[in-house]
DNA sequence: ATTAGCACTCAATAAACTAGAGTGCTAACA
DNA sequence: TGTTAGCACTCTAGTTTATTGAGTGCTAAT
């Protein structure tokens, strides 16, 4: 059977209402709604058609049709019409991303809060991944005797510090020297390329030891390898019971056990295509089997060739796809112009 | 009327049962279940009597009775038994606070963790609040032309950075005898208590200028008064959706949207009192009217007189509350250990 | 190819009924 | 005088039955 365009027209009208109201839709509402020129029994039969070609489904033989997740993976990639953000929007995510920035992830939970409220959907973030990230400064400081806590710095822009222990007997002053050392040799590599060549070579400096430089570097890797679940960032939750998918009980716990679970977020977020599109899950696409009403659309922003994080919207397969695609698209855009801005700056590049 | 030994038992047992069934409980119920020797109407007259002194409501004429919030409240202060915990509780509190802990902020998040996992409530706990805090270190760090970084580190181990401008001709060399003198200057003071004489004790070092000194301050301010919302952990939030009492979304909802307003949770927990004690606050006790319905159990812990956080248990006013309150006694004894262990390690004393 | 018409289906809502848990009151009892 | 048995009454929750209306699929006419 062929989709020509009368078929594509009429699932997109069907397609619209239903993301509208959430009701299934029939053929009359099509017909007098929308001008087609066609009478209710002949959209009844494009939509028997349109069903057996999987892009609606029938809850009840005596109800309307509803959307497929194939139904939508067609409106979302062909039939849709774009959605032109009103200045409020458009004004508010400026407004958003124009706080005086300390570190990225401040930016990433500002423009999370954003997105949700925009939306009117969950929204969901993830900060910096530090494991693909290069050191840029490390900065070893002493607390008191036997304790000192290391400081690093990325190339994005995060700090992570943590505690760690040393001999009783180091001075001050060879910590300083230390430091510099560390810096002059680590700058620039990633966690992974610490290997035991750049070990060997600080080692060659006056004074240093096994003993001195192996806490230092377990410090290090403490800090970076620990991408904790700290770092993902939630925003409006308690949208999803909104809408009326959700209002069974049962339901919306599901999806708030999911959203409970930071690994699943976390999980989620990094199962995405890292490139520079948005990225749209509909329904089933993902592999979590309780969110599987639900559709999810990222974006993944990055500097340079590494990946600072993913922001994404999260809500009932029956999403308003263009307002969240067009929102995602402005906050993309404006997110990597204040990227550029912060680390350019810092980097006096 | 005299609440007398009898009714204080009738009252004790109608309390138990409906903690354990969440239905109105008749006065057959507890003729039959609890050996009083009394027969149902003779129950029914004094529970007609409790209800008239307000310890027991009735949701309508032909259903039995629940308790109201001054019941709740005399069942905490003088009717309840003490739970003994079991051995995998204890057991699990325990091994939960074992962690190898780098800040404290882990620890807390720790103990929030396993407070919602045995009680199967909601845990919300709130990390050290560093306006009370005194200074323990103070670094600034280069991190290129212009730029450096101040990192603090308060008595009870919470560290804090932040990025600052300091003029382009400043020394590496200059930023560590400065650290060096800030450190002996700041040393032991809290926030409040960096005046102008402590500014101008500063600035008598060589080479210190208003220009640098002013940033540097304002950044360990940044650093410290912003307590900021991510200081706020929660865990098991959508536990409340396994009590029939908050089956209905709209209550479900209701709740929900507190726990997901950060500072409401900011203001529930620090309008706790400062003492020793578990803090109960019973349904309407607390004054934000959406979660009237739901008991709130706190405990605040300290070192020393600094106030370190809170951890606390919400969930309906039918709540387990010998339970939950013995939990949270245990796990203050464990924590205050730790906590001694943690911070006494670093001091040194 | 399109459409009007009609019989049929099914969910949702309302109305009527039933069952049962629980109360309050009264009168009898120890 | 406190306690209890007995009974009429109340109210909710659950079940059954009937009604409505939106929507479909099919057929025959245009």
């Amino acid at each position: 059977m062929y989709l020509d365009d009368r078929k594509r027209k009429i699932l997109q009208a069907i397609i619209d209402d239903y993301i509208d109201t959430a009701e299934p839709i029939g053929s009359r509402t099509i017909a007098r709604k929308h001008e087609l020129g066609l009478s209710s029994a002949t959209i009844r039969n494009e939509m028997a058609d349109l069903e057996e070609m999987g892009f609606l489904a029938q809850p009840h033989t005596s109800a309307g049709r509803i959307p497929s997740d194939k139904g939508y993976r067609l409106y979302v990639d062909e039939l849709m019409k774009a959605r032109e953000l009103t200045f409020e929007e458009t004004d508010s995510i400026k407004r958003a991303l124009e706080i005086r920035i300390n570190e990225m992830t401040q930016l990433i939970r500002q423009a999370s809060m954003i997105m949700s409220k925009i939306t009117r959907y969950t929204s969901i973030a993830m900060a910096p991944q530090l494991n693909k990230s290069t050191l840029k400064a490390v900065q070893v400081v002493p607390i008191q005797d036997g304790r000192a806590l290391i400081i690093v710095v990325t190339n994005a822009n995060v700090i992570r510090n943590s505690f760690i222990k040393i001999p009783d007997n180091v001075s001050a002053d060879f910590l300083i020297m230390l430091s510099n050392a560390l810096n002059s040799k680590l700058n620039g590599l990633s966690i992974d390329q610490i290997n035991s060549s750049v070990i060997q070579d600080i080692e060659k400096e006056p004074g240093v030891t096994k003993e001195i430089i192996m806490p230092i570097l377990e410090g290090i890797a403490d800090s970076i390898n620990n991408i904790d679940y700290s770092d993902i960032y939630m925003e409006g939750t308690t949208n999803i019971l909104n809408y009326p998918e959700f209002m069974d009980i049962v339901k919306a716990k599901e999806f708030l056990n999911i959203l409970d679970e930071k690994d699943m977020v976390y999980k989620l977020l990094n199962n995405q295509n890292v490139n520079d599109k948005i990225n749209v899950q509909i329904g089933a696409e993902n592999d979590i089997e309780q969110i599987k009403d639900c559709s999810l659309v990222t974006v993944t922003y990055s500097f340079g060739n590494v990946v600072l994080g993913t922001i994404g919207v999260i809500g009932p397969t029956r999403m308003e796809y263009a307002k969240v695609i067009s929102s995602m698209n402005f906050l993309k855009r404006k997110l990597n112009e204040e990227i550029l801005k912060h680390i350019g700056n810092l980097d006096g590049s």
